[in-house]
DNA sequence: TTCCGAAAATGGTCTGACCACTAATCGAAT
DNA sequence: ATTCGATTAGTGGTCAGACCATTTTCGGAA
């Protein structure tokens, strides 16, 4: 009762909202009921139902769409990110931090995989990846290998963010030249290759 | 023009905000103007510019006081962001996970300060935090010795989601000794210790 | 049955109102 | 003149209702 009276009403809605979510077990993709129907059910006006939606759509955990309905989404920051990164990087002014942290978390993960003796490091021998990013989808691969997802959040945010300030200088041969060194088992002339590729784009 | 048009009005009067607190090179503490007055300049309802403010508030960018006004938040994290972290942490369920990434975090930071032969590692050799929660103390020094502003955020935000998991058992006698390995410069030592405070916690 | 247009449902936005809280202002008592 | 109190103006918090744009649904016409 204290807790929640001091709360702002679409703070309690977004609780609410998440119960809900809970409960009927909602999963990625599924609607999530009208703002209307959320506004009788919730007792509050739509005004604050929106609210509570928007904030949650901008950091790309919903998605709303024209017409049809708001949807639970499969987080893909590199939707609203460029407002965030506004934001958030406001003191964050150097790209040069952005890098280094996409860095380090790349390298913790490499770090942390090779670390692993169980890990199937020759999966990547004769893997090719379609997309014309594979710098991204080989560090997708990786992380999700090592199977925590919320560093593979963060990292995923983050490489966001550095799009926004360096529009990809796709250079794919690099990447596929540490592809290569990765499948060998070269693990150690991996991690300087993989240093020596940020090397160069450091101040 | 193009692009403007299918933007919703809340992300646009986002965009205006930021480029608002930049050409007035407004710092953390500063007030925004009114609702009201924002409603003005920006020609949008001030429902739209609810709808942006509510997003970066529910993201701790920014900070509203009832019958104050709008301010550029002093970068506290632990606000909203329970609220959040029932959000994100959808589908990263186990509290490993986010002690793991908290770990590995601070593993990046005392590893690379301690490959710096210019940090002063001595500077911790009287130091005694008044707080009572010398973790978060410590390591608030030791990543903004780091330097790198992201990390510190990254780090602060998911010491953030801990805590909504697990109130703290503030074991501080623990950190005690790691800051007094780091002061001796005992890095390994400081290391291997560091990483033992996680696995009794980690199942 | 197929196809098309009206109707319903939904998100997007705006207006205006009222409440609650805070700080500045003004005025009276000292 | 100073102090303290009440008034007032400014601000965020919330709500109700309206209208538009888009999508889906559904029933009637071909």
């Amino acid at each position: 009762m204290t807790n929640q009276s001091k709360m702002k009403v679409y703070q309690e809605v977004l609780n609410q909202i998440r119960q809900f979510i809970e409960e009927q077990e909602l999963k990625d993709g599924d609607r999530l009921p009208s703002e209307r129907e959320l506004s009788e059910q919730l007792n509050a006006s739509r005004a604050s139902i929106r609210e509570a939606l928007r904030a949650v759509e901008l950091l790309g955990l919903i998605e709303t769409r024209h017409g049809e309905g708001t949807f639970l989404r499969t987080y893909k920051p590199y939707h609203s990110v460029e407002l965030l990164s506004t934001f958030v990087l406001r003191e964050v002014k150097t790209k040069d931090e952005l890098l280094e942290v996409k860095f380090l978390l790349e390298q913790v993960c490499l770090n942390q995989l090779f670390a692993d003796d169980q890990w199937d490091y020759l999966q990547f021998k004769d893997l090719s990846f379609n997309s014309n990013d594979i710098q991204t989808d080989l560090f997708l691969r990786l992380f999700e290998d090592y199977g925590n997802r919320l560093l593979l959040k963060i990292w995923h945010l983050v490489t966001g963010f550095v799009e926004t300030v360096d529009p990809k200088e796709g250079s794919n041969v690099r990447y596929e030249e540490l592809l290569k060194l990765i499948s060998q088992r070269q693990y150690n002339q991996a991690l300087d290759y993989h240093a020596s590729l940020y090397e160069n784009q450091c101040s």
